[in-house]
DNA sequence: CATCGAACCAACC
DNA sequence: GGTTGGTTCGATG
C-alpha cells in the first residue's frame, strides 16, 4: 500500500484516509517522550490539512501503543483525545512524561518540535 | 497575551 | 449541499 497520498488524488475505497492514519502512527511514534509535536507540522510533512491529522487520530484505533497523546495544537493548547479518559487523561500521561504545563493549560513551549527535525 | 473569524478538507448526514 | 471535527493563522483589543 501506498505510503503517501497525493492530496486531490483518489484511490479505491478507503486507502486515502487509512494510509493518512497509518503514516500518523509512524511519525506520531517517533516523538520521544517528555517531547510533543503538533497537528500542523504533521500535516505539512504529509501535505494535507491539519484538519485532517486531527481525523485521523480520531479514528485510530490503537490509542495506547500509538503514542497519540503527544500530539497539541501549535499554539500548545491540548487539542482533543478521542481514547479512554479524555482530554484530561491526555494531559495527564503527557504530565507523567514530563511535559511541564503553563497556568494558561498550554503546553511549555520548549517540549514542542517540528516533526520535521526527527528525521 | 487573549479572543475572534475565516479558511481548511474529507466524512457524514 | 450543509455541518462537523483531536486545527491554523492573521487581525484586533
Amino acid at each position: 500500500m501506498p505510503l503517501l497520498v497525493v492530496r486531490g488524488a483518489k484511490l479505491i475505497g478507503r486507502a486515502g484516509l487509512g494510509d493518512i492514519v497509518d503514516a500518523v502512527k509512524m511519525i506520531v511514534s517517533l516523538v520521544p517522550p517528555g517531547r510533543v509535536t503538533t497537528y500542523g507540522s504533521i500535516a505539512r510533512l504529509l501535505a494535507v490539512s491539519p484538519r485532517l491529522v486531527g481525523r485521523a487520530l480520531a479514528l485510530n484505533d490503537t490509542p495506547i501503543v500509538v503514542p497519540c497523546h503527544r500530539v497539541v495544537r501549535s499554539d500548545g493548547s491540548l487539542g482533543g483525545y478521542s481514547g479512554p479518559g479524555g482530554p484530561e487523561f491526555k494531559r495527564r500521561l503527557l504530565e507523567l512524561e514530563g511535559v511541564r504545563f503553563l497556568n494558561n493549560g498550554r503546553v511549555a513551549p520548549e517540549h514542542i518540535v517540528d516533526v520535521a527535525r526527527l528525521l
